[in-house]
RNA sequence: GGGCAGGUACCCAAGCGGUCAACGGGGGCAGACUGUAAAUCUGCUGGUGUAAGCCUUCGUAGGUUCGAAUCCUGCCCUGCCCA
């Protein structure tokens, strides 16, 4: 009864997961599971998307597994240089130390430190010879490689592919052999590079370990998979201003997926949000507001999802300017608007400055300004909103 | 090693001696409408300058020309074909 809980829990919001039945098996024997998860050093920054992965492995955890996290640093120092024009800079030993003390800071709010173990592959994959590398290259065959999606597309496009890339699902496998996977976890997009390291474990008279893929959570363009390299994702480190902002923003059809994939929202709980908000009961605003206070709860406290919730409603329900603004100290008391709006920081250049003035999204004390030439006295402090949601307040110094 | 086709702004993609800071689309930003949703409509999307203008930008280095993204040469890079 209990085992078939466990594997309940563990199957929930699960893509896919290959196989049920060997799963079963390695829970029966009631040891720790080494859960892997590989991390790349390049992207220090953990958000929504990736969170998603992390939950599902907390989960292990909170059953007495471990999670072994391998970072890539063998991968990274390589540079990936994917994208024909844009060589990716590589990255040095130093970088990825950065990156990593950067990425334990965050990790820990969702993962157990006393079920986590790091590794890094350069550990292992460093110190293969060209021999054990070739020896390592001969276990798989360029065909079944060349199966996997980018690959053929990009070789149906006339796009370039270079060996490393083909190499690395290789290296990534041999990580699994390395540390002795039982079960390694992330996003569908890595379901290939999963599927060859169960092989390699086959070729190495291992185990294979079992797949376990967690469904791809949408940025907030809610149509291409979060990730930092499209601009379109929360971090859990984000300000509650902004996490919640983004919140709001988000297209309608995913506020359920949001809540399942990332939050512990109870199931019947949202199911009763599907439930309302496919029957129309729900204004789906008020849903996404439930949602917004949710994560600000969860990786700021419930404190601050009251505030920011309250603040939100104030600035954009009711228009009004919210409590808090950051302020500007000038040094001058007259100033241009285009400078003003250079040296506060509000614009970078003072091109997009008269743009903006000149496209509306100016406000001073409420007032649209429209001219640029347009000059500010700093009698008393004034507020200056440029677009929806950035307000600054400019004080005379 | 040889042949062919290419390398244009965030991405795709026109342009093929002057009217090109460079058509069009996507994306992004801003405005209107809204629920900071979607859809829709409008404007903007190198820098500097009040503006006229000036400066930098079309893989890279040179050259031809009054004048080049456009022509020539070397080099680098990508794809395809042949070896």
């Amino acid at each position: 009864m209990e085992a078939e809980n466990t594997l309940k829990l563990l199957k929930q919001h699960v893509a896919e997961l290959i196989s049920e039945q060997e799963l079963i098996e390695k829970l029966k024997r009631k040891r720790k599971l080494k859960v892997k998860l590989g991390i790349d050093p390049s992207a220090p920054e953990i958000h929504l998307g990736l969170s998603v992965v992390l939950r599902k492995l907390r989960q292990f955890q909170d059953l007495g597994h471990t999670a072994v996290l391998v970072v890539g640093d063998f991968t990274g120092m390589i540079g990936d240089p994917s994208g024909a024009s844009k060589t990716r800079p590589r990255l040095t030993r130093q970088q990825v130390k950065r990156n990593m003390a950067k990425y334990k800071e965050q990790i820990f709010v969702i993962l157990d430190p006393k079920n986590t173990e790091f590794t890094y592959n350069s550990k292992w994959l460093g110190s293969l010879t060209s021999y054990d590398f070739i020896d390592l290259a001969s276990k798989y065959t360029v065909a079944r490689i060349l199966e996997r999606d980018d690959f053929s597309h990009r070789l149906k496009d006339g796009l370039p592919v270079y060996m490393h890339e083909i190499i690395y699902p290789l290296c990534q496998a041999y990580d699994s052999v390395a540390i002795k996977a039982d079960i390694e976890i992330g996003g569908t997009d890595q379901k290939f590079n999963f599927l060859v390291g169960r092989e390699l474990m086959r070729e190495f008279k291992m185990e294979p370990q079992v797949v376990l893929t967690m469904p791809l959570l949408e940025g907030t363009d809610g149509v291409r998979k979060m990730s930092k390299s499209f601009g379109n994702y929360v971090s859990i480190i984000e300000s509650p201003k902004n996490m919640f902002g983004k919140i709001m923003s988000l297209p309608d059809e995913l506020i359920v997926k949001y809540f399942e994939l990332t939050t512990d929202t109870f199931p019947h709980t949202i199911e009763e949000y599907r439930m309302a908000l496919h029957e129309g009961s729900i204004n789906p605003r008020d849903a996404k507001f439930e949602l917004a206070k949710t994560l600000v709860r969860m990786y700021h406290s419930a404190h601050a999802a009251e505030t920011t919730a309250s603040e939100f409603e104030k600035v954009f329900k009711k228009k009004e300017l919210p409590d808090k603004i950051e302020e500007f100290k000038a040094h001058k008391k007259e100033f241009p608007i285009i400078d003003l709006l250079v040296t506060s920081g509000l614009m970078s250049t003072r091109s997009e400055a008269k743009r903006k003035i000149r496209e509306g999204a100016i406000d001073i004390d409420g007032k649209r300004i429209k001219d640029i030439h347009h000059i500010v006295k700093l009698t008393k402090p004034v507020i200056v909103r440029a677009g929806k949601h950035r307000f600054l307040k400019i004080i005379h110094k």
